[in-house]
DNA sequence: GCTGAGCGG
């Protein structure tokens, strides 16, 4: 009988229906659309990046084009047109990354709207507004 | 490698 008493003791532990789960969780945290999103602290949305997304490249424009015309604004640790992996060619744009972000902002400041090869470049809107009020 | 908005490796 040592056996059976254990077995009883052992299924004592239960669960209640879902139902019955369901309502609790209702009636403890408001509602099944759980809406309490208390953050009150979002200072940082999107982070401000050196690596600058640039657009408007003449198909021409190499990434050693692209080093130097940016290395007059700061120290490019990266830059690089992007080209199709399959044909090599110039996608048209390119990223641009420097060392510090305040070199970043002088390389928006100074290349936005700049010719290179013959096209006017533009750097992307997301870029600017993390880094030009900084 | 023309194309001309877009976010690679």
């Amino acid at each position: 009988m040592a056996m059976r008493a254990a077995a009883t003791s052992t299924a004592a532990s239960f669960v209640a229906p879902r139902g019955l789960r369901a309502l609790y969780s209702s009636l403890t945290s408001g509602f099944p659309f759980n809406p309490p999103q208390t953050q009150t602290e979002k200072p940082p949305p999107a982070e401000p990046s050196t690596n600058l997304f640039v657009s408007g490249l003449s198909k021409r424009t190499t990434t050693e084009g692209l080093r130097d015309a940016f290395a007059k604004f700061g120290e490019v640790v990266h830059a690089k047109v992007v080209t199709d992996r399959v044909s090599g060619f110039s996608k048209g744009y390119g990223f641009v990354r420097y060392a510090t972000l305040e070199e970043a902002a002088a390389g928006i400041k100074g290349m936005d709207g700049q010719f290179l090869d013959g096209w006017v470049i533009l750097q992307s809107m997301r870029d600017q507004d993390l880094l030009l009020h900084l």
